[in-house]
Parts: structure tokens; C-alpha cells; sequence
DNA sequence: CCTCATTCCTGCGGGC
DNA sequence: TGCCCGCAGGAATGAG
């Protein structure tokens, strides 16, 4: 279960989810209006909210793709809306006669009888952008490297890259240009998995363990998306983002004083990089010494 | 280039 | 009862 009751943050696996269901509901459609309700959800595109709107409207969107937990809808004009959930944000398809949600950011009316997109975001750490010529890759969104699931990721280029980091193997695993689509939780899960301390440093795995904590990285990756997708069917679960996202099998993340699934040991609580740790005294016992003592 | 702290945002819950 | 504060956290940004 997600961490006290909380609604989940979005992290590869929710929106890999959330992709496949607005590929279902949006490929083909050609955009009709686009209402910005709130200008900090379309902060990123530099040319304002009401050029926003003006490029979207009269093209059909061709795809939905992913990269990390960015999305980007590739349009037949050759732009591309782009969009990343942040901590809050969710891609609804509604009726048109649906009453308006409270956190409801960016409206998109399709040139049919079929639901209306909905852009909605509780923080508004999310947002949405048109990239032009941003069909193949959007440039805004280059610098993101591929996921562990993508079958172009290359293990030893990461496993290389990983060990030359002078940090702390968390820090690394939540570098979205080492590598994508893990965000806090399911590091955690990893590390857990591994047996490994977060603050180890990087440079200090050897490449057996680094390819190890790669594949326990893939695999939560993977069981999430796996079980994201049993429950995969209507519209709403993919899309509306409640049953959708679906509960996660935690062994760490949120059990602060809850025992070690492995060894019973009370899972502890650190704070790191401003937001909270978990992991098992026991099974990731922290490195010795500073870091500063490394070198 | 590399590393890392800061900043954005709102709702909730605990403490007093 | 109500106010205040901490917390949740992805990623852009700029400092060093």
C-alpha cells in the first residue's frame, strides 16, 4: 500500500500505465480547443499559455510515447505536446458534461463525440509544453536516459557510468540521466533488494554488484508495471488515475518501525537529499566512516 | 563537466 | 477550535 493512505506519486511504472491508456483514447483524435485554466501547468513552454492553445488546435494526434516519466504525444503537424505528472498530476478522460475537477489545469476538446483530455494537478509540480519538430524525441526532454525496460538500454554502458559517480548510489539511482523512471519508492525497493545501503558510494560497487542492483532496479520496474497492467482494462483504471494507481507490494518504503519481510529487524527511517529513506539496519547496515574519508 | 543545495506547490496531520 | 509548521517529492536551476 502506498505510504499512509497518501495517493501515490507517479513513477515509470504509473505512467508507463497511464501511456497505454491514452494511447487507447487519444491516438487518431484531432484537437478541437484547448482551455489553460491555470497558467503555472504550461510554465514550461516558453511562448505562453494562449500560443499553447493556438498550436494544439487542428492537429490529430499521432502517438503516445514515453521516455522516463515523461510522456510526449507526437502530432501530425510534426510538434509534440509533452507532458510530465510531477507529484500529483493525472491525465483524465472525461465527458464533456463531467463537472470540472477541482485541480483541473488544461482542457483539450476533441473534434468528435468522445471524452475530453483532462489535465489535473493537485501542486502543479507537473506541466504540460508543445516541443515543434519534437515528433521522434523532443529535445526539451534529450537529456533523459533511457529506463532499464527499454530494450535499447545498454546494462554495461550504466553499470560504467554508475561506478564513475563520486556520490552516493541513491543519489545516482535517481539521476534521470543515468538512468530513468526511478523515483524515491522504488529505489528504496531496490536497494532493499540488493541489500545495499543508499549511501554507499558509487564508486565503490564493483561491477558484479552494480549489474546486480541494476537487475533488482528492473525487475520492481518491471512487477509494477506488470501488475499496473492487470487491472488494465477500462478506461478509468488506466487513465483516471484511481484504481489506476495501483497498490504497490512495499518492503521498505513507508514501514518505518514495521519488521524486515527478510530478517524482522525494524525498518528505519533516514532523511536524504531533503525527502525520507527507508531501509533495514540489519540487511543495508550504513557504510562505515564519512564520505569525506573516501579517495 | 561534475556535484549538490535550493526551489517550486498544496493538502494533510500533529502539536499546542 | 484553529493556527503553524513539517512533510510529501521530480527535476530545473544556478552556485561552486
Amino acid at each position: 500500500m502506498p505510504a499512509a493512505g497518501r495517493p501515490a506519486v507517479p513513477e515509470l511504472p504509473e505512467v508507463e500505465t497511464v501511456r497505454q491508456g491514452l494511447a487507447q483514447w487519444v491516438i487518431g483524435r484531432r484537437i478541437a480547443e484547448v482551455r489553460v485554466l491555470h497558467p503555472r501547468a504550461v510554465r514550461r513552454h516558453s511562448a505562453g499559455a494562449a500560443n499553447f492553445a493556438d498550436v494544439l488546435v487542428g492537429t490529430t494526434v499521432r502517438d503516445v510515447r514515453r521516455r522516463g516519466k515523461y510522456l510526449w504525444l507526437p502530432l501530425d503537424s510534426g510538434d509534440a505536446v509533452i507532458g510530465h505528472l510531477g507529484m500529483s498530476g493525472q491525465l483524465l478522460l472525461q465527458p464533456a458534461a463531467a463537472p470540472d475537477e477541482t485541480h483541473l489545469r488544461v482542457r483539450f476538446r476533441f473534434a468528435d463525440d468522445g471524452p475530453e483530455l483532462r489535465f489535473v494537478d493537485q501542486r502543479t509540480f507537473g506541466g504540460l509544453s508543445v516541443s515543434a519538430e519534437g515528433a521522434e524525441l523532443p529535445a526539451e526532454i534529450a537529456h533523459i536516459a533511457r529506463d532499464p525496460l527499454d530494450p535499447e538500454f545498454s546494462d554495461a554502458t550504466f553499470v560504467a557510468a554508475l561506478r564513475r559517480r563520486r556520490t552516493e548510489i541513491k543519489r545516482a539511482l535517481l539521476d534521470q540521466t543515468l538512468l530513468s523512471g526511478v523515483g524515491n519508492i522504488y529505489a528504496d525497493e531496490a536497494l532493499w533488494r540488493a541489500r545495499l545501503h543508499g549511501a554507499r558510494p558509487a564508486d565503490g560497487l564493483t561491477g558484479p554488484a552494480a549489474l546486480r542492483l541494476l537487475g533488482h532496479v528492473r525487475d520492481v520496474l518491471g512487477e509494477a508495471i506488470k501488475e499496473g497492467g492487470t487491472s488494465f482494462d477500462a478506461l478509468y483504471v488506466n487513465v483516471n488515475g484511481e484504481s489506476g494507481y495501483f497498490d504497490r507490494a512495499l518492503n521498505v518504503y513507508g514501514r518505518v518501525d514495521q519488521p524486515c519481510r527478510r530478517c524482522g529487524a525494524p525498518i528505519r527511517r533516514e532523511t536524504f537529499m531533503n525527502r525520507s529513506s527507508f531501509s533495514c539496519p540489519r540487511c543495508q547496515p550504513r557504510p562505515r566512516g564519512p564520505a569525506s574519508a573516501r579517495g
